[in-house]
DNA sequence: AAAGTATATTAAGGAATCCTTAGAAAATGA
DNA sequence: TCATTTTCTAAGGATTCCTTAATATACTTT
């Protein structure tokens, strides 16, 4: 019963080609605690509350769900539909239902 | 930068068909801080651990990342998606990527 | 290979949040 | 209304997080 988010958030952070430092830059995060926090929250040590969550989702480019996503096939749709217009996801979702 | 947690915990346990109590037990709570815990879930008032989140949407048919899903969309996409067969799913997203 | 730099990780304690208990408030139905 | 079910809340002990300070690992250059 492992939280998926340390694993996909260092994966989205890779992805964006941004160090640790870096990204906690873009949160606003002082420099000395910044860098401690994420590595704490990607090696498991510490889990983000949404709030946090939310913030790091949006300035690497994913859909916040995507950290909390467990199954490996949905979480790959995620990032997929994250990349379509609204009304070419919404008649996706149409087509599904 | 509100949760969705707690408005998409409650749906999905209304969705159940199940009480605050019925939801409980089937996590094995004890009845006196089931009802508690799930009702400061639901109000927003706590938030649970990624392990508890796991389990309730586990209890109620529901992927767990559907619980931290802020976009609507995308959450529905979540809850057709999940009920697709794994090989459909896999189908879906070769198409989409 | 060593030194220097950049990047990532960790321990510890004060700060913040959660979980349990006990009880009260709403909602539902007879 | 009364009884019952269902949901919500305050308070404090228990647990977890955030900051600080320092260490460890990875990478570059010489």
């Amino acid at each position: 019963m492992q939280s998926p988010l340390p694993q996909r958030l260092k994966s989205a952070r890779k992805l964006a080609k941004l160090t640790q430092e870096q990204l906690s830059t873009k949160l606003g995060f002082d420099r000395s605690h910044g860098t401690a926090r994420i590595s704490q929250y990607e090696t498991g040590k510490h889990a983000p509350d949404y709030a946090m969550a939310k913030n790091m989702a949006d300035a690497l480019g994913v859909p916040v769900a995507y950290l909390y996503c467990d199954d490996e096939s949905l979480a790959k749709l995620l990032l997929a539909a994250s990349k379509l217009s609204k009304q070419e996801l919404d008649e996706l979702v149409q087509k599904l239902s």
